[in-house]
DNA sequence: TGCTAAGCGAGACGGTACGTCCCGTCTTAAT
DNA sequence: ATTAAGACGGGACGTACCGTCTCGCTTAGCA
């Protein structure tokens, strides 16, 4: 992640910076980010790990949110998108590479990252785009080669399958309930090839003709009466 | 939420508290969190705006997460399950049932909430009862039913599936992509139920086939299902 | 010097302070002005020597200033009126009265002290009762006594000759052009005893006649005509 | 007062300085020391004002002192000394001399620059020369003539003399005690001139008298002068 | 009914970290 | 060669807030 100034400006005149500070304080916060989590990521210890200023500091990062960003985003490495040729080992395999941020990370220090990242908009599409976007774009990528192989309905929602893989790797990271296992990565894929359905078309009947029956009750926000 | 003495202590002797604190502070509490959000949430500002102390606060909650819990808590109330005997939109209905939360309490809030609370087991617990537990419990039923009407295969796992709802609509409401419409809910529904693929026995059949000509190319730790 | 909140409370509700931190601070206080001078009294270092922090000297003196007076105090004790007998000797004593706060403390740090001091008329007002007012009191006390013996004329300007004794001392200890030895301040006394006319009553018989003959040079800020 | 480099260097080859700024660095300077003071007096600030950055006043004078010096010097012109014949006249008018300083400049500023030059004695030199010594020149010669003139006795103390004008001066500006008026610097010049002893030759008879009866209770280090 | 002690309310404490100002210096580009 | 100007590294500032301690008062339960 670039520092404030190489990103804004062309290396323009005044006294250049000292790239040992850059590297010193990105380590030092690495370092903290992994001993004491987000909370604990005070820029007074990063500078004193760091051998430096806390001005020094802010020159580089508008602030702690950003220095975390950069510093994670130094650790961070591009994941390859699967391609096997076997779709459901593919799939199954893209799961590990969401998961690939969060082994990297503590994800409680992912999770208080972006809580206070959520509230910018500037600063928290760069956190999507430093920690999530790179895996949805490699299984995306795995997703169009199912597609073209045949594998996948051709209108498959693209979006929400990469959607269900990121929001279940972040919820079980987080919410620590289970670890997100290979196996249990393959029973989701197995869902989400076959589906759960008994009968899928009898359900769509019965559905739309409840639809035709109550036209009204197809409102967003509607509550189901309880009466068949 | 119970504060902290009532639930330890039998109410020996002494001064007793006094009540209107406690609903100031509750009042404050949520003011200060829908304005401000919870880095906003300084015990201080709470104690200003409910006219009583930082101590009287300790008092009763044993810091910022534990009252922001209460305040709430105090607040979501306990869903319905959704039970109009149309499958498709009970579950669709149970996104929703999902989302009232993010919809009560500023989402970031949640959010950050979380991310404090995650570090002590008893304060997750306690978050994940309040906030997610409920709506869980409700859609479970709602599943169970569809189970027991044979709408679903008798071996769905149901709590795959909830984590997939509830992973689904935190990660919306959170990384605020898209918000989640009835619409959408409606499309998940559909793919969890039908799936994706276009021909299942026959991926499953590649993969199983592509294992046994190079086991060892297989992700580590996996072990594929026979069953179909 | 008290400190601010004893001075304006009465020992109300609340922790009491730690009078430890009161003694610390000062005692660094007097350490870093003897060892730095004023310029160098940084409340960092002295909240570093004193083993505690800034807030804590922010809570019990409202900045730099005030923390130097209150040390400077703690260190200058009330002169006793010098009283023989002898005007002479009483008046050429009266220097060192002025002279010992000048001795006590480096007559830099008073003087840089006292810049800081003379913008805020409180301040300023503080630091005369502290460092000069006691000397002027002693001091008037003999010159009173020596009118009252009959060895001052009774219309001698009290106030005008403390002005005099306390700013030769100031401006000699300041400028550092010659410390005052007691044989000057001698010699100083003799001036103003004396007189150093040769025939005062001539001086002031031509002056009035010159007034006389150019009324308007009496105004202030005359200058008069080169031509006598 | 001179730039630091025409003053060591002869012109030597490389790019002249822009003379501009040093015109708008002694205004700029000049104007905060008018409304914020010394302590007010920021290069930062001056920079801003003389539209300039800080190593260009840098180049020109070796700090915030010599800055502030050489914009002071910039406004002092050189005083006339007093000489109209009438010796009551010309010292009284002499208060005035050395009061133009403090008329011309901020009075607790001279009193901050003072401070700060104090402890260089080059620096002290300097602001001696720029703000103190053109007053005692012209004094002094005004003091000379009465002398000459037979008005003054021939073993005046002229040093002393001049510094008993210059403390009073200083002092009464400084501690804004009561501003030196005409009036008051007449008393000052008949209490300096005429003596406030009543019979003074007694006092001093006395004053030897008690010090052959108790030579050890005298003050420690001092030694009466023999003469009359 | 009066006494005692438990517990409450509020204020203030000691301390950490914040974000900023300014200093004095270094570096590049221009003259 | 030396200037002008921008930016750097760092020291110190004054403040917000934290979590805790201390006080005086209120109240319940016992004598």
């Amino acid at each position: 992640m670039a520092s404030r100034r190489s990103s804004t400006t062309r290396g323009a005149g005044g006294r250049p910076r000292d790239p040992h500070i850059d590297e010193a304080v990105i380590a030092a916060t690495l370092e903290v980010l992994a001993e004491t989590g987000y909370p604990g990521l005070t820029l007074e210890e990063v500078a004193r790990r760091a051998g430096t200023s806390r001005p020094a500091i802010y020159r580089r990062w508008a602030g702690r949110a950003r220095l975390a960003l950069a510093a994670i985003a130094s650790r961070l490495d591009v994941p390859a998108p699967p391609d096997t040729g076997c779709t459901l080992c593919d799939l199954a395999e893209g799961f590990n590479v969401f998961l690939a941020a969060y082994r990297t990370i503590r994800p409680d220090v992912l999770s208080s990252l972006y809580a206070e990242c959520a509230p910018d908009p500037e600063l928290q599409a760069r956190y999507l785009e430093t920690v999530i976007e790179p895996s949805r774009r490699a299984v995306g990528e795995t997703l169009d080669r199912a597609v073209a192989r045949g594998d996948l309905r051709p209108d498959t929602d693209r979006e929400q399958l990469l959607d269900v893989f990121g929001s279940l790797v972040h919820y079980r990271a987080l919410f620590g309930r289970r670890h997100m296992s290979d196996t249990e990565a393959e029973k989701v894929v197995e869902t989400l090839l076959h589906g759960v359905a008994v009968d899928y078309p009898a359900l769509l009947a019965r559905s739309e003709a409840l639809e035709q029956a109550h036209p009204e009750a197809s409102t967003a926000h509607h509550a189901h009466p309880s009466a068949s």
